[in-house]
DNA sequence: ATAATAATATTGACTGAGTCAATATTATGC
DNA sequence: GCATAATATTGACTCAGTCAATATTATTAT
């Protein structure tokens, strides 16, 4: 198990207090959004400012460290399981974000029935409804 | 062809001047964006507030007269190809939007590996890529 | 270890999409 | 045509997220 301090290191960034706290909190409770992130740090570290929350999960989204949700009209979600092309299933009511394996195979959905001449490199799929606490 | 006024009476909304410009609007131009409603509408009959454009897609949406999509990161995109599962293949560069058929068959996509006993009514699946321009 | 410097964090103002609530106008049903 | 219910306008507001300048901290080379 690879540490965050490594993880970062890896991704050539420089090892702060924000962005393993950051990092702590997106593994703890995956897809939570930047203000939760936000509150959290600053019970565990003290303090930490909105704008290095953003600029953290800014950089590790590019580095592929962790992945943002956006959920249509909400604001957007982290997590840490990357690269497994995983898809999310949504509560319409509360927002309870659940993960669910791709239901046709193996990265199946980076196959579109038509690409266009486009060079797509994602397949994002959201699966909408209603939890059971919320039925 | 069912009318747009037709299609208004039938959802029990009344006829507005402002309805059928943005109806007009989105069908001529899939994809479009609130912004670009409210100037193509203040073009065509004169003025319209961005409070009219807002409350009108908003009740279209509901009544099923049109779809939203949200593009993660983007603001929202209004459309009237309604209620056959189709999904959308967006550049990240230009954010050119293309419908495409699903890809694995006859609203298949409602169907999750794991429902975790959510009562799912919507999968939505877009793919990002870059388009033939863009490349 | 220390200094130099590169990277990151803080601060506070700002943007832009979208909403709220009060008032004014318009469509509909009698 | 009138009453009233539905819709539009207006302007202030919220909230997620960004910008840019300055201050602090981590890294790298001595």
């Amino acid at each position: 198990m690879i540490s965050n301090e490594q993880r970062l290191r890896d991704a050539k960034l420089s090892v702060t207090a924000q962005r393993l706290a950051v990092m702590k909190v997106i593994s703890a409770e995956p897809h939570c959004n930047a203000d939760h992130i936000l509150k959290e740090v600053s019970e565990d570290i003290g303090s930490i400012s909105k704008q290095a929350v953003y600029d953290i999960i800014n950089s590790l989204t590019e580095k592929n460290i962790i992945r943002r949700i956006q959920p249509s009209g909400f604001p957007a979600l982290y997590e840490d399981r990357t690269n497994d092309n995983h898809h999310h299933l949504i509560c319409r009511s509360c927002l309870k974000t659940l993960d669910v394996d791709c239901a046709v195979g193996k990265k199946p959905c980076l196959t579109a029935s038509n690409d266009h001449g486009f060079i797509i490199d994602e397949a994002e799929v959201t699966y909408w409804g209603l939890c059971p606490d919320c039925q």
